[in-house]
RNA sequence: GCCCGGGUGGCGAAAUCGGCAGACGCAAAGGACUUAAAAUCCUUUUUCCGGCAACGGGAGUGUGGGUUCAAGUCCCACCCCGGGCACCA
């Protein structure tokens, strides 16, 4: 009779037949068992789903599995995330209403999770544009408007006038908008919404020591770098002939002799009362190539003003300029330039020849150049001689005393603005009334929705002004005539706490019910791409906190531990439909099977690391799972009457592989070295294969089968039914692991001469130092080398090695 | 410019605590089975030298130095690649 051939499709079609509607997967509240919740980062519905997407949930679907088998009640749900921006292109791409393509894109890839066989929780999807979600970040946005976390005001951004709309950063390429290349961005002062991050950014800052274990660090450092506090202090120069003030930050008020000039943003306020007709025109010049050039390096400029600003400490006067390189956004927006101290001061005074002197040497050294960071004072005045440290405290101290300064500290981060002028959204509930002003809509009209068939053409502002309909309202409070805001909010806000309503998906009181989300939360793994490392996993954050100053959540943290997954790289190149070399996880399951593929994918490299896809490499895979189907289906129920002597060889390697699957599970998830490890397992399999007693090869059969399961689920079933036995594979244990059977019966030395391998011996475990260091010596390899040397030293690691030393 | 990663065969990689470098796989070559192909199975594969061969010897983890009985692993300097931030005072 042939042999019973591994067909991937049929037996993943039938599986997946017998899964359908069922409630395996289902997580419970009421459970007795330990929590886990392991989460993927939701993906945005492009309608594809592509190997580089399948890397990520192959990764936390394995986790998930090995989970409950380890008997935890585990969480693993899937949502979808109807990103504005993907959308809406799309949107006028296909010319096509963009509910309409989003819940098409929705349905396609419900449909290609479905047949990677994740096995997520689906009584709890969560879609963040559907109007009940809305609803509660509506409501969200309402709460932080009334406790003052929401907030409006004018401020910069980048505007193209071709579009007629605002930019995030991200959409300014070299200077001008990324869809009308020859259009220079300009920077308008504009009314938007602000949520009040910043009042977080200490909290933020100080949580990450509590992070470190559960998170990459270099995420942690990105957020470190992103919140940039510093602290220094604020100074106030008196405007020469006039009471004005000036106020500058600085960190290094220790420098402050040394001050060889102050410098203005462009965008100061006192600019324009310093600078009249011609400097006017030359300082917007100078903002407009300033916003035209983007972020990155610009050839610093100044503009004299012919005005001077007094030293508070020293009662010189020095000269005020206006840089092109002092930031407005940043600190004061002026800045006291201490040449000797400070490499961009120096470039900018050297340009323009203003003179400067160095206020702080090395310890211990006559030298004095330059841009020493801490040392001693000079030429400071009764400061002189003070160690830098000391000398900032005390400068900080009179400055106070004084009523000219005191001690500050700044923040890189900035509040998060989040109006965007474009149709895909949560409206912001807010209504303008000529009478009453900024009028929140009440409660009990939320949530406002999307008017449906609105024209999107990608011109002109927020599609919803020419939506009457919408926008056209009576005032909540007076009755009167009013307008509705027409911007809606980022959807990072959707995506800041959708985690939180799977907890309670279908909840419409609220946002979710608080003692749900407090046996959930907080999320136990959460993985990702590093890419979000500073936007979602911050905003993710601020979220929580806020929602626990509410009194919505206990926890401080939303995520203990956070996974980032490597890009798979085609071709050279980060996956994208833009760059052609997508392959999609329907073209690899009909070429391959969803086993082949995650297998394939965990496979290549550590899961942290970028991989590059090959087909080739999958092919490999295939043969893999073929080799263990084949293997299963011919031996179950076969084997030898007795116990043989290939059992303790097999079996052996057996807990071996058991031990390094469990151990990569609960530490590193190499699940590359996993799979490997199946590979060598398999291996000593077919090489004995005649030899193994029945016992022995009932016993192999089913624990390989168990731990196959995270890895290759699909298959794992069907050779689990193959044993006869009740399915599913992951409603029964994890194999414990027998260090007794997995060690090794002879410990191998190896014997060095100088470090050179030059022989090697089997003895007993735990043979002693003395009785191996002889072993070595007269051992027949050893001993002609030996001859005529002199014996050092001898060093002896017991069940490992012996190394000789001789001269 | 600053801050992180990383550099190991033809390729993806392994070596978890300083203790046999290259596990496992891909690709390639040769062979078995086959009318043939696919599939499957077996053998070889870091490199150089010696040998018909089993085998023996040398070199080798980006480069140069150091610590150590012993270094892919630790220390110092440099080169290259990838990522993040980018005039943050």
């Amino acid at each position: 009779m042939p042999e019973k051939q591994y067909d991937a499709k049929q037996i993943e079609e039938k599986w997946q037949e017998r899964w359908k509607d069922s409630a395996l997967f289902r997580a419970e509240e009421n459970s007795s068992k330990p929590k886990y919740y392991v989460l993927e980062m939701l993906p945005y519905p492009s309608g594809t789903l592509h190997i580089g997407h399948i890397r990520n949930y192959a990764i936390g679907d394995a986790l998930a599995r090995y989970k409950r088998m380890r008997g935890f009640n585990v969480l693993h749900p899937m949502g979808w995330d109807a990103f504005g921006l993907p959308a809406e292109n799309a949107a006028i791409a296909n010319k096509r209403d963009p509910y309409e393509w989003t819940s098409f894109n929705i349905e396609n890839m419900k449909r290609q999770h479905r047949r990677m066989g994740f096995s997520y929780d689906w009584s709890r999807e969560v879609t963040t544009c559907d109007p009940e979600y809305y609803r509660w970040n509506q409501w969200f946005f309402l709460k932080m408007l009334e406790h003052g976390l929401a907030y409006r005001k004018k401020a910069l951004v980048n505007w193209c006038d071709e579009c007629g709309t605002v930019l995030a950063n991200e959409q300014v390429v070299d200077g001008c908008c990324w869809r009308h290349e020859g259009t220079p961005v300009e920077q308008r002062a504009i009314e938007q919404w602000f949520l009040r991050i910043t009042k977080y950014a200490d909290e933020l800052l100080n949580a990450i020591g509590e992070l470190k274990d559960g998170w990459p660090e270099r995420v942690l450092l990105m957020q470190t770098n992103w919140i940039g506090r510093s602290e220094g202090a604020e100074v106030d120069f008196q405007l020469d002939g006039s009471d004005k003030r000036i106020r500058v930050f600085t960190t290094r008020i220790d420098t402050i002799f040394g001050a060889a000039s102050l410098i203005l943003a462009p965008e100061h306020p006192m600019v324009s009362e310093l600078a009249g007709g011609d400097l006017k025109t030359q300082v917007k010049r100078m903002i407009d190539s300033r916003a035209a050039k983007g972020p990155g390096d610009v050839d610093k400029e100044g503009l004299p003003t012919g005005k001077f600003a007094v030293n508070p400490f020293s009662g010189e006067k020095i000269p005020i300029w206006i840089g092109n390189f002092v930031l407005m956004g940043y600190g004061t927006g002026a800045i006291m330039a201490v040449p000797a101290h400070d490499a961009r001061d120096y470039e900018f005074c050297e340009k323009y020849g203003i003179k400067w002197r160095p206020v702080v040497q090395p310890a211990g050294s006559d030298v004095i150049w330059p841009f020493v960071d801490d040392g001693f004072l000079r030429d400071s005045g009764e400061f002189s001689g003070l160690p830098s440290e000391e000398a900032r405290r005390v400068m900080t101290a009179k400055a106070e005393a004084e009523g000219f300064g005191k001690a500050a500290v700044t923040y890189r981060i900035k509040d998060w603005g989040i109006s965007r002028q474009r149709y895909w959204g949560t409206p912001i509930p807010v209504i303008y009334c000529p009478k009453c002003g900024i009028v929140p809509v009440p409660e009990k009209d939320l949530p406002v929705v999307l008017p449906l068939r609105v024209p999107i053409t990608g011109k002109g502002r927020s599609p919803l002004e020419n939506v009457p309909e919408f926008m056209n309202v009576k005032c909540p409070k007076c009755g009167e005539d009013a307008r509705r805001e027409s911007d809606t909010m980022d959807t990072f806000i959707d995506s800041s706490w959708y985690f939180y309503r799977y907890c309670d998906p279908h909840n419409s009181k609220a946002p979710f019910d608080s003692s749900k989300t407090a046996y959930w939360f907080p999320i136990d793994q959460y993985i990702g791409g590093v890419e979000h490392a500073i936007l979602h996993l911050i905003y993710s954050r601020f979220w929580t906190k806020m929602m626990r100053d509410f009194g919505l959540v206990k926890n401080d943290e939303p995520i203990r531990r956070l996974f980032t997954q490597g890009m798979v790289i085609k071709d050279g190149a980060k996956m994208s439909k833009s760059k052609g070399n997508v392959v999609s996880a329907d073209q690899m399951i009909e070429r391959f099977g969803a086993d082949t593929g995650r297998i394939f994918e965990l496979f290549a490299a550590p899961p942290e690391k970028e991989m590059d896809w090959t087909d080739a490499g999958a092919n490999g895979a295939y043969s893999f799972l073929g080799r263990v189907y084949r293997f299963v289906t011919r031996n179950v129920g076969q084997g030898q009457p007795e116990s043989t002597d290939a059992d303790r060889k097999v079996l052996r390697k057996l807990h071996q592989t058991l031990h390094r699957i469990t151990s990569d599970f609960e530490s590193r998830w190499h699940f590359n070295t996993s799979i490997a490890a199946l590979m060598e397992l398999m291996n000593v399999l077919i090489e004995h294969e005649k030899q193994i007693s029945r016992v022995v090869m009932a016993d192999v059969l089913e624990k390989l089968t168990l731990v196959l399961e995270p890895f290759a689920p699909y298959l794992a079933e069907e050779l689990w039914e193959e044993q006869g036995k009740a399915a599913p594979v992951f409603h029964h244990a994890w194999p414990e692991y027998d260090p007794e059977l997995a060690r090794d019966e002879e410990a191998e030395i190896v014997i060095q001469i100088n470090g050179k391998v030059r022989g090697r011996v089997y003895v007993a475990f735990g043979t002693p130092k003395e009785t191996l260091e002889k072993q070595a010596m007269s051992d027949a390899k050893i001993q002609p080398l030996l001859d005529g040397k002199q014996v050092v030293k001898v060093i002896v690691v017991p069940d490992k090695l012996v190394n000789i030393v001789v001269k």
